[in-house]
DNA sequence: TAGAGGATTGAT
DNA sequence: TCAATCCTCTAC
């Protein structure tokens, strides 16, 4: 069952990255479905500095994280990868949650040929690499995640609370003190968690 | 319009 | 430890 839009649209982005834990993220590219669940997630907020929406200032690129919740964000990083999130909030308010690692659920053969490989091992266990797999990239941004091409489901089976370690988030050290925030979330022991 | 740098990854 | 690689944002 698709994750509906109120879920998305809850105030609290950093309890949304939690509940994201166990949910399980589909895509429809070129006719070819793949699906993972997701182990690993990030949450970044207007507030603070991490964040691409810091200040509520709204640029082109960031455009659709003041989208209402529901919607995703996928954006260029290092020139190389693509990057996955879901806006969160009401319209207006720069929120979101990145995905940053799957557990292969659904076309597992799509995902090896896509990621140049024979075997399914850590194939997702990374923000760059789970978007390859699934065959994201930006023409996928600001799509709607109630649609058909891209979209989340609540497979019914919760991540207890004594499963999920929160941690400091990666790759910010230039927001300083904001980088201390326990904003990463993913699935103890988990072997698909991206290693760092 | 030029220049700097990034929510990463995989190879050395 | 470092290069790959290109889009976005800021400053001039």
């Amino acid at each position: 069952m698709k994750i509906s839009e109120s879920f998305y649209q809850q105030s609290n982005v950093v309890k949304i990255a939690k509940e994201l834990l166990g949910k399980q993220l589909f895509t429809n590219v070129n006719g070819l479905l793949t699906a993972g669940t997701i182990v690993e997630t990030e949450a970044y907020s207007w507030k603070e500095r991490g964040c691409h929406a810091f200040e509520n200032k709204k640029t082109k690129r960031n455009a659709v994280m003041f989208l209402p919740g529901g919607f995703s964000y996928v954006y260029l990083c290092y020139g190389i990868h693509n990057l996955f999130n879901v806006v969160t909030n009401t319209a207006g308010v720069g929120e979101a949650v990145l995905i940053r690692a799957l557990e292969p659920l659904i076309g597992i053969d799509t995902m090896q040929t896509r990621m140049n490989t024979k075997t399914p091992k850590r194939i997702t266990s990374g923000p760059g690499k789970l978007t390859k797999a699934l065959g994201i990239d930006r023409t996928l941004n600001g799509k709607y995640l109630l649609d058909d091409e891209v979209w989340l489901e609540d497979s019914g089976t919760k991540v207890g609370n004594g499963k999920i370690i929160a941690s400091k988030r990666i790759g910010i050290d230039y927001a300083g003190k904001d980088a201390d925030l326990l904003w990463r979330f993913y699935i103890k022991g988990n072997i698909w968690v991206s290693k760092t």
